[in-house]
RNA sequence: GUCCCCAUCGUCUAGUCUGGUCCAGGACACGAGCUUUUCAAGCUUGCGACACCGGUUCAAAUCCGGUUGGGGACGCCA
């Protein structure tokens, strides 16, 4: 294949503001049609506004994204490229095509012509503009500095990008720019206006309707790959109800122009799902690791921690979390040297005095040379029977004990991950309880 | 106010281009059941939509027009 006959795309955020959802799937979708065409992918920060650019959103955006997995090929910065943005101002003002603003603040003006302009959108077809609504575009403001518009058309044709793909919210825009490709005498690439992703109320997602950065949904606990699959989902379906796909499948399924139209909400429901999904779905060792910065969190995985212990105590809940967060937080009470109960739990089975069924227990238990689940199960219920009581009638309570909580994972094998000291000295705690 | 986009279950979608195979399929959520020591997970199952009106056609979710509804843009922000 010839080299000239490749794709370009490119995603262009701002860091004037942290990477949110909807930047992360334009972004989703510029990277996937590159892959899926063996095309590059073009990252240029659109950081003009020297004012409202910060540091900060920068690094952010670029994290937010290598988090992702979206990597680029190149990278580029408006910033230092205003000199080329004055020439071609410069060139249109010799051609009359442009004017100086007769206020004397220095700005320069694209005089719009009196025409229709048409876009040939690669998902919603021909959309007609009557050029001659539209006001004169400042091209470079008072301070010399570009203005979004004359920026982003000058360098996607000197970048020489063929497909942009971006969100509908700019298809307004899109008139305005075909006017200064023609003027600068550019060829137009073509557009596909991917529709936005609304909040839960309707209209753009903001604050108030949920959570926006993707720092955020890192956060949460969120895995990557299981985020950016609910995002692909969003204004796509790979077809043949299939709804768990990785990055790696979806490439060669993906083609921009099969994206959809109408505008999707987010539901935070399915993203939780899916997360669970992706959850269940990892090796414990990796989801390990990835879990390890929420277990520190909670101050539960120093360097201290017996990493075949934290590894066991993961497999106990790695069926039962839909979040990483999630995932920590079911497993601390495990992990704290100390169970701490749950007042309600404490108080429904912990309030009657089981003194004699805990001793005999604890006695068997510690008895027990094979300290495994199918083992321990037998002589638990051997127990049970030589007590006189239902299986049930000792497990509530037991399991309070051990784990200060009513619910959570099968009874024996919480006592096997538990270990037969740690098991023991909990019952012994629990017996505490009972003389108060 | 002007311009533009959109319209299938509550939500995400398949189907729309190439009208009949769709009394509309899948997923999330929700309800019921199974399993069971609890909670999840898993499995089975139920509920649930072509916005409305008109036209074209033997036939329309699919094509056309209008209405209504929703969204977006109208910055020397990007």
């Amino acid at each position: 294949m010839n080299e000239s006959n490749k794709i370009r795309v490119r995603f262009a955020p701002s860091p004037t503001g942290y990477l949110h959802i909807g930047g992360a799937r334009t972004c989703l979708f510029n990277w996937l049609q590159a892959r899926a065409q063996g095309g590059a992918f073009v990252l240029r920060i659109e950081d003009t506004d020297q004012a409202r650019s910060k540091k900060e959103f920068l690094d952010e955006i670029l994290e937010s994204l290598t988090w992702l997995g979206l990597n680029w090929d190149e990278l580029y910065f408006q910033s230092q490229r205003f000199e080329v943005y004055r020439n071609y101002a410069t060139r249109l003002l010799d051609e009359g095509k442009a004017y100086k603003a007769e206020d004397g603040s220095g700005a320069v003006l694209l005089k719009m012509p009196q025409k229709n302009v048409r876009i040939d959108d690669m998902i919603h077809g021909p959309i007609q503009f009557d050029a001659g609504l539209i006001k004169d575009q400042v091209l470079i403001k008072s301070d010399q500095s570009p203005t979004y518009n004359f920026a982003c058309v000058v360098d996607d044709a000197e970048m020489k990008i063929t497909h942009i793909i971006r969100g509908d919210d700019h298809i307004s825009n899109t008139p305005k720019q075909l006017v200064i490709y023609e003027a600068l005498g550019f060829a137009t690439p073509r557009f596909a206006h991917i529709p936005m992703i609304l909040g839960k109320e309707g209209g753009r997602m903001s604050k108030r309707a949920g959570a926006t950065a993707i720092t955020e949904y890192r956060r949460m606990g969120f895995l990557p790959d299981a985020l950016v699959n609910y995002l692909m989902l969003l204004g796509w379906s790979p077809g043949n109800n299939q709804e768990i796909i990785s990055l790696r499948d979806a490439v060669p399924k993906f083609d921009v122009k099969n994206a959809n139209k109408t505008a999707a909400t987010f539901d935070m429901d399915k993203l939780l799902w899916i997360n669970g999904q992706y959850i269940r779905g990892r090796q414990p060792e990796p989801l390990l690791e990835e879990a390890v910065p929420f277990l520190r969190e909670r101050g539960l995985a120093d360097d201290n921690f017996d990493r075949n212990f934290l590894l066991s105590v993961l497999k106990l809940f790695r069926e039962r979390a839909t979040t990483l967060q999630e995932l920590a937080q079911a497993m601390e009470p495990f992990l704290a040297k100390e169970v701490v109960y749950d007042p309600a739990a404490k108080e429904k089975f912990l309030s009657q005095d089981l003194t004699r069924e805990f001793s005999l227990l604890r006695q068997r238990f510690g008895d027990l040379a094979d300290f495994a689940a199918p083992r321990i199960e037998e002589v638990f219920r051997a127990a049970a029977a030589e007590l006189g009581v239902t299986t049930k009638h000792l497990i509530h309570p037991l399991r309070v004990a051990l784990s200060g909580k009513t619910v959570g994972p099968g009874m024996f094998e919480l006592i096997e991950t538990l270990g037969k000291d740690r098991t023991l000295e909990r019952i012994r705690r629990a017996m505490e309880v009972f003389k108060t």
